[in-house]
Formats: structure tokens, sequence, C-alpha cells
DNA sequence: CTATAATTAGAATGACGGTTCTAATTATAG
DNA sequence: CTATAATTAGAACCGTCATTCTAATTATAG
């Protein structure tokens, strides 16, 4: 990454730049109502200079949901691996998804549209590499979830259906929050998913 | 409604059957995509009858999504009002979300796209009419789960919380469920959510 | 039957937006 | 300094809609 011209390295930031500046309209509008012209103002570039840098506008969208989301799976992923077992596993995995979010507000959206939302262009959306991605994750704590009924320390439940849970509970703590305090830490959010995912709402034995 | 000409009559029968064909237009490929065009020919009509029936294409989709939101709300509350105790409450939220999903798969996509989607058109979709019926239904939850606590029944935790965290959970059964088995009734959904969202996940006392 | 109104089909209009092109400007090399 | 290449700005092109308009057809009334 080092012996780049002076040019090339240029290059690399614009580009870079852009995809910031486009990740905001993105998120905000989504895929279909941003328009090229928009983002070339917003990053001072333009039209054509966006045409030299990206092949056209699904490759920029590509180029920034598909490098985000592995930003954002990795980070996840290790976070878990962290935890020592599967209930520390969990929390980590709550941790993780909630705290990334916080730092990458704009991103929340984007990856929900694409793994929830309609398919935005081409057939690519909904079967390509954001799918599997997300996917990949819901593999990773469904095998947590087999290993803490293995364990004895979670009950005899489809562990599919665990995963799924957890993950639409912490998405579901997402969206209060970005609703309520998008600029706070989300610690209560994850303190409450955690408790409830963990021991349910009915009061204690 | 029954003292109307056969003119009249007809009209209404041909402003239904074009919503009909619409709403499967509109959650496969969201407002955005679907063109007045497709619509006329799926549903059999020339496009200048379209603006005959409807003004444009955004009242056409406004009256798709706010009928069947109002539908949808009105009987999962219906619904809710029925159990006697919180705990029975709860589990009619998750019955009759998950049973009125199965009988309208079309409309989980088009609800989930206004409720968390992007703004589909204009200023309206993420201020307006579904989105205020939406947290209509989340304050009743909550309310079922003010009075539990309040009872005993459930544990101390802020009930918003815990309206959000059941909807999260139900929702993202029913995600699971249309990828996995969208003719089933979605029995075994509706069981895990109310056990895990009980119970939780860690192993009995 | 006509005359008049309603309804239809589909062509014309006009705006918009992705992409390409051109002319000018700026940088680099010799 | 030129000459050549790279880069920029933004105009032009082209296709795609939502919407409106027009001419023809069909129904209703007298």
């Amino acid at each position: 990454m080092e012996n780049l011209s002076r040019r090339e390295r240029e290059r690399q930031e614009h580009r870079h730049y852009i995809l910031k500046t486009a990740e905001e309209l993105f998120a905000r509008d989504g895929f279909l109502k941003v328009t090229m012209r928009q983002i070339a103002q917003k990053a001072e570039f333009a039209l054509g200079t966006l045409y030299r840098l990206f092949k056209g506008k699904e490759e920029l969208y590509d180029q920034l949901v598909n490098g985000k989301t592995e930003e954002f799976v990795g980070f996840v992923s290790e976070q878990m691996a962290e935890g020592r077992d599967p209930r520390a596993k969990v929390r980590k995995f709550i941790e993780a998804k909630l705290a990334f979010f916080h730092r990458n507000l704009p991103f929340l959206r984007l990856y929900f549209a694409e793994t929830h939302g309609y398919r935005q262009h081409g057939a690519r959306a909904r079967s390509g590499f954001l799918r599997r991605r997300h996917e990949r994750l819901l593999g990773k704590l469904t095998e947590v979830f087999e290993q803490g009924i293995a364990a004895g320390v979670f009950r005899e439940t489809p562990p599919q259906k665990l995963a799924a849970a957890l993950d639409g509970l912490t998405t579901a703590f997402a969206w209060a929050w970005i609703d309520k305090a998008p600029g706070a830490f989300p610690a209560e959010e994850i303190d409450a998913a955690e408790q409830i995912f963990l021991h349910g709402v009915v009061a204690g034995v």
C-alpha cells in the first residue's frame, strides 16, 4: 500500500471520500432515490470524475455496502470469539453489534435495507455477498447455541431459532435506540437485551 | 354500501381488484420500482383507467398500505384484548401477528418496508399514518407489560423495552419463517417465540 | 334510433437521471 | 518553455416513467 505514486494515493483518497459522502445519502434516502449528481455535488467533484473513479452507481454502492459489511461481520465475529463460554459469547455478540452500529450509524440503515428490504438493484442484492455474510454471522451464532445446549447451559430449543431470536431482539433495540438517542452509547439496550434474552420476562422462580 | 348504482358498484370492484393486483407487485419490488404500466397490464386495465380510479401512484399505494395496516393493527389489538391476563395477552399478540402475516404474506414486506425501511415517497411514509399505527400497537403492548409488572407477573424492566423486544423477536421469526416455509402455518414459531420471550434461553433453575 | 355522456385504449408530453462526450484546464516530461 | 497526457467540469444523449390528452368505443337517455 506504500509503493504508490502520489497520483495513485490521491486517487484512493478521493474514492474513499466519495464513498463516505455517498454513505450518508444512501443511508438517508436509499439506493434508488440518490442521484449521481447529488453525490458529486456533496463530495465536490464533477459528475465525470465519479465515473472515472467508479464504473457506475451500482459499483459505487456495492463497494460501500460490501466493505462496511465485511467490517461489521468481522468485528462481531472476532468479539464473539473472545467470549470464553456460550453465555459470554452471547453477551459479546450483543455488545459488538450495538457498539458497531453506534460507531456507524448510517450503516445500520444500509445493512438493514439490504438484509431485510427490497432488492435495490439488479438481481444481486438479496442473493449476494451481503446476504451471505449475514447468514454466516447467524451461522456462528447458531453454533454458539448448539454448544450451549450441549453443555446444558441453554434450554433445548432449535438453535437456529435462538439465533434468529437474538438477532431480531438486538435489531429491534438498535431501532428503538436510533429513534430515541442516537448519540448516546446504547449501554442500557445492551443490558436489557441480554437480560431478556437469557432469563425472559417472567418474574423469577 | 348497498344504495349504489351498478356503475358505482363496479367502480368499487375495479378499485379493489387493482389494489389487490398492485399489492403483489409492490410487495415484490417496492414502491419505486413498480410502474403504473405494470399495474395496468397485470390488472388488465388501460393506463388511463388507473388514473380515473386513483389520483396517482402515491394515492394508490397509500390506500393499499393504509387499509391493510388498519386491518392488521385492528386484528392484533382485538386479539390481545381477548387475553384475560398479561401472559395470555402476550401469547395472543404473538399468535395474532404471525397468523395475520400468514394470511397476508405480501403485506409483511410492505409493512416492514414502511415501518423500518426508506421513505418510499414524499415526506409521508416515515412520519405518516402507518408509522403512528405501528406506534399505537407498541403502546398497547407497553401497557400490557406495565400491568404485568405491577401484578408481579413480569420482571421489573422498562416496559417499552419489553414491547420493543417482543415486537423484534416476532418480526425476526416472521422473516425466518417467510424464507423457510411461507406456506405452512407458523405454529412452531409462535411457540418458540413465546417460550424464549417468557422464560429466556438459560436452562431452568 | 339519435344525441349525449361515460369509459376506454394507448399515444404524446415532460421531467428526471444514469451515462457518455467534449472542450478546457492542469500536470508531467523532455 | 513546449508537447503530451491526465483530469476536470458540465453539457448532451437516451431511456424510462408518471401523468395528461385524444380519438374511438360503449353505454344511457329521451
